[in-house]
RNA sequence: GGGGCUGUAGCUCAGCGGCAGAGCGUCUGGCGUAAUGACCCAGAAGGCCGGAGGUUCGAUCCCUCCCGACCCCA
């Protein structure tokens, strides 16, 4: 028997089927600094139009997590999309680098500042600290394949940064954003300090709880609102019962809040003191009832909260009035549905109170003790007024009830102590003032939000929030570089031109210039009068002025950019400190567009955490099944909602990158020996399941590139893979291997064949480089031709356009499907085990056979059988219909099987010298090889 | 508690008034070595479309309520 193994065409290629990524994703990162890899893809994209996705900066602390993963690789992907789709699209990475956890990171090393450290050491370790979190962050954002310009990010500690923020800051003054005012903060009586949110702990604390009255003043004003008739309820006093824990706030009081939309019931009672009428929320009445030891004698009337709004009620125990408000934080849970309001001691009340624009009044000290001349209290510590005020109040018979009360309260993290709630003056970005919040709401309807709901949600926000208090006292950020006057409170007139003054100093010596200053240099005599601001900025300003402060060092990233993209919380953060920033500065968005992402949870959709023990660890995910996999998982998922990620998923994920990764290595394998240059076979003269090939190619391309300009990556995961498996696997390449292997490696009938696949892969390279970025490259390498670097300096590939094909494709399909179900029966059967063992006898009616015999002998190469007979007439009975006018018979065949093809032909075995031989394999052994048109 | 959003097969996702779909995975089978650190092909099983009401001739789809997840705020 002659070997003929060595006459057929064996795929060849180094490309491996095992990925290795772990192993071989490190090795191409080692050589793409050296290749300069972004800049080649800014040099190959000079001149195109540009598209802009501007970084949002994450914060400088602690290795990156599974979420860091997903924003970064999801704007990679849009970033080299855009690219391959001819655009110029720069990417400049950028850290958030100031503000609270690097303070107390630092203060776990080196105590407060002022303890071991001076205020400006400690800055110097934060700025230490912070390099050493950026570099490591760095390190993992490249390992995931993003590509950018990291050996030049932004980080807002940059002093040309600082620099820049403090001028655009002097710009939002100019244009009249700023004022100052005050604001409840949490203080420390101990500490003798404000404490941010961080370092509060709630713990259990009893406080006097007592319910007290506020008198309607004018009965006949409250008759008109409830629908009562003029003097129905005679001069019986009314009162609004309130319930707090924190009497000492009472002489802070400001309002009474109501909700809405609840229901308020006036009903009578009778006291030690005689009758009275009280107001309480429906559903509190019985239990507020009970706990004053009172019966209700008749309810009078019921209405909702919001027909009191404005009414006029008066203070307990001083002689002021004070209005009904609305606010949505009353709750039914506790108390009586009418909350007492101080702004200066809570921020629920602040924020309430900013609305209608109550007086934010502080008679309390920073050690506690309220202010000389407070009326009644002056001089006391707040636990001390607590009694005086109570025993007031039950003298003024206003007293509804007193006990002591349980409930979890603020705590100073270091002392251990209560805190409270004390208004500081604080400077402010004013919503109102320039009509702030008017051009945000207007401005956020030109941006295109995705998903859209996304306009709702800040829109809400926006709407709903109060203004925003922009100083910190703090010792890591930015400064607010402004002198006040010692008496007045006013800025210094030169206001402005001190701001650049301070930038330029800022500029040299970064933020530490600021603190170091000697107000005598900036300001000279007046430096007598006036005080030197320390506060600090926010660090939501920092961020929120990366667009102004970016562009201004980096033409290439010019507001409005294109996109921004961030998990979805960020429409509370940068994306809202963005706009403000932007609208205070500009009166315009800072972004054209706005895509958002959910956050990652497990498998049953919980969200990561330490004790659920489902956290997973990118570095452990790039470390084994490598970068390209996670990438493959961000692409596959709709991340507009929870992004699902656990092991299953994630070897789903390898198993698919896989079955893609083995596709392109069979393509590349059977592309041994073709140059594109000289034996590519012109469209017109392919053969037809390759033309068919290409155009299906051609419309999957057209549907892949729309779904990356829409960022539906997942879509484009579903159709490459089906791709690779149902018109690749399960039918192009499979009916492809008889010709690729069988017929001679320079035959018309093969190079058609590589004509296509080259094509295809060509296409499907470019579809997969901006996810599976460095098996891309690896491709790359093992693609025949002449090409550039890089598939990341390249467009989309430009596909042939194949003549229209005059054969009906989808009946041959559906054919095919139906001579696949038959043959399985046959299988079963045990009459055949290879469809080669097989022969097929089609009949069909005259109107369909044109379609079906198109094809003519070579229906059998598509049909992957030995031999495929078309009949035009009427069945014979023992046929299986398939279709209208179509029967099909599927049987054994009888002839000897080709020892180099094998398929079972009549001929075999009437060569001379290849006794073991079909004809066609005797002409592709010896001969030119056998012609193919169709398949 | 309020606002936003979400729930379709074990997994990832389509469908969004007219007979519940794809791929993976699972199971079963096939063929070889002609995609071999395995690959390829075929077949089958798998769903009260989160639950309950309503609108409609007809609801996975529209409306209301409930339950659960997630984000923001309190």
């Amino acid at each position: 028997m002659v070997d003929y193994k060595h006459t057929i065409n064996l795929p060849q290629t180094g490309f491996s089927m095992k990925a290795d990524l772990a192993q071989r994703e490190p090795k191409m990162l080692a050589d793409w600094p050296a290749r300069d890899l972004y800049g080649k893809v800014r040099a190959a994209s000079r001149g195109r139009p540009r598209f802009v996705l501007h970084d949002g900066p994450p914060y400088a602390n602690g290795a990156i997590h599974i979420g860091h993963a997903v924003n970064k690789i999801l704007k990679d992907i849009i970033v080299k999309a855009r690219s391959l789709d001819g655009f110029d699209a720069p990417y400049i990475p950028g850290w958030d680098c100031h503000g609270l956890p690097i303070e107390h990171a630092v203060e776990k090393k080196h105590g407060k500042p002022g303890q071991k450290l001076d205020a400006n050491a400690f800055r110097a370790a934060c700025r230490a600290f912070a390099r050493e979190q950026v570099d490591l962050q760095r390190a993992d954002f490249k390992r995931l394949g993003v590509l950018g310009d990291w050996d030049n990010p932004y980080l807002t500690m940059n002093a040309a940064y600082e620099a820049e923020q403090i001028r655009a800051f002097g710009r939002i003054v100019h244009n009249g954003h700023l004022y100052r005012g005050a604001k409840p903060v949490h203080w420390c009586l101990d500490c003798r300090s404000a404490l941010a949110e961080a370092e509060v702990e709630y713990e259990e604390h009893t406080s006097p709880a007592i319910d007290v009255e506020f008198r309607v003043v004018d009965l006949r004003d409250l008759e008109r609102r409830i629908g009562q008739p003029a003097g129905g309820l005679g001069d019986v006093p009314v009162s609004i019962a309130i319930w707090t824990t924190t009497p000492w706030t009472l002489p802070a009081n400001e309002a009474v809040a109501l909700r809405a939309a609840f229901r308020y019931a006036l009903v009578e009672v009778e006291t030690s003191t005689g009758r009275e009428r009280l107001i309480l929320a429906s559903e509190l009445c019985d239990a507020s009832l009970a706990r004053y030891g009172l019966r209700a004698l008749e309810r009078l009337a019921e209405f909702d909260g919001v027909a009191l709004e404005r009414l006029e009620l008066a203070h307990p125990f001083l002689p002021k009035r004070v209005p009904v408000i609305l606010g949505d934080h009353v709750t039914l849970e506790a108390g009586t549905g009418a909350v007492h309001t101080a702004p200066a001691h809570g921020q629920e009340d602040f924020a309430v109170g900013q609305r209608y624009g109550l007086p934010v009044v502080n008679p309390v000290g920073p050690d506690g003790r309220f202010l000389p001349g407070t009326p009644l209290v002056g001089g006391q510590r707040c636990n001390e007024a607590n009694a005086v005020i109570v025993q007031t109040i039950a003298e003024a018979k206003r007293l509804l009830q007193h006990t002591p009360y349980q409930h979890s309260y603020p705590h100073c993290w270091r002392h251990k102590t209560p805190v409270i709630f004390r208004a500081t003056p604080q400077w402010f970005i004013s919503m109102e003032q320039r009509n702030l919040r008017a051009h945000a709401l207007r401005d956020i309807r030109t941006v295109k939000w995705t998903p859209a709901w996304g306009e709702q949600r800040i829109t809400g926000m926006i709407e709903n929030r109060p203004d925003w208090c922009i100083s910190r006292q703090r010792t890591w950020g930015v400064p607010i570089p402004l002198f006040v006057h010692k008496e007045t409170g006013a800025l210094h007139p030169d206001t402005l031109a001190l701001i650049d003054k301070a930038a330029d100093r800022v500029a040299q010596g970064g933020i530490e210039a600021w603190f170091a200053l000697e107000p005598a240099e900036l300001i000279g005599a007046d430096a007598a009068h006036y005080d030197k601001v320390t506060d600090v900025m926010d660090v939501w300003a920092d961020s929120g002025l990366s667009f102004e402060c970016v562009g201004a060092q980096r033409p290439e990233i010019e507001a409005p950019v294109d996109l921004y993209l961030e998990g979805s919380d960020q429409h509370r953060g940068w994306f809202h400190s963005s706009l403000l920033m932007s609208e205070a500065l500009h009166a315009r968005a800072p972004y054209k567009g706005v895509l958002t992402h959910g956050f990652t949870v497990d498998e049953k959709g919980r969200k990561m955490s330490k004790s659920l023990g489902n956290v997973v660890l990118p570095q452990k995910v790039m470390a084994t099944l490598g970068a390209d996999v996670l990438r493959l998982w961000v692409a596959s998922t709709d991340y507009a909602n929870e992004i699902g990620v656990s092991d299953e998923i994630l070897k789903r994920t390898a198993d698919s990158y896989r079955r893609m990764r083995n596709t392109v290595r069979f393509l590349l394998g059977n592309l041994h020996g073709f140059d594109p240059a000289s034996d590519q076979v012109a469209p017109a003269d392919l053969v037809a399941l390759d033309a068919w090939a290409i155009a299906r190619t051609r419309e999957l391309q057209a549907e892949i590139i729309a779904a990356y300009r829409d960022y539906a990556f997942h879509l484009i995961y579903q159709k490459v893979h089906n791709f690779c498996i149902v018109d690749l696997g399960g039918l192009y390449l499979d009916v492809l291997k008889d010709r690729l292997y069988t017929t001679p490696a320079k035959s018309h009938a093969r190079r058609s064949a590589q004509t296509a696949m080259f094509h295809i892969v060509e296409a499907m390279v470019r579809w997969l480089a901006p996810i599976l970025s460095f098996t891309a490259e690896e491709i790359w390498q093992y693609l025949p031709g002449r090409r550039g670097e890089s598939v990341q300096c390249e467009v989309w590939h430009a596909l042939p356009e194949v003549p229209a094909s005059a054969i009906d494709w989808p009946a041959l399909l559906a054919l095919r499907a139906a001579v696949t179900r038959e043959l399985e029966k046959l299988r079963d059967t045990g009459a055949i085990g290879a469809p080669l063992e097989a022969q097929v006898d089609v009949w069909c009616a005259p109107t369909g056979y044109p379609r079906l015999a198109a094809l003519g002998d070579e229906l059998r190469f598509l049909l992957i059988t030995s031999a495929a007979r078309i009949h035009e007439g009427a069945p014979p009975p023992d046929s299986v219909p398939v279709a209208e006018g179509v029967a099909i018979r599927v049987a054994p065949t009888k002839a000897t099987k080709c020892v180099r093809c094998w398929h079972r032909l009549e001929d075999v075995g009437l060569h001379a010298g290849h006794p073991e031989l079909c004809g066609r394999c005797v002409t592709n052994v010896t001969g030119a090889g056998e012609t193919r048109r169709y398949a």
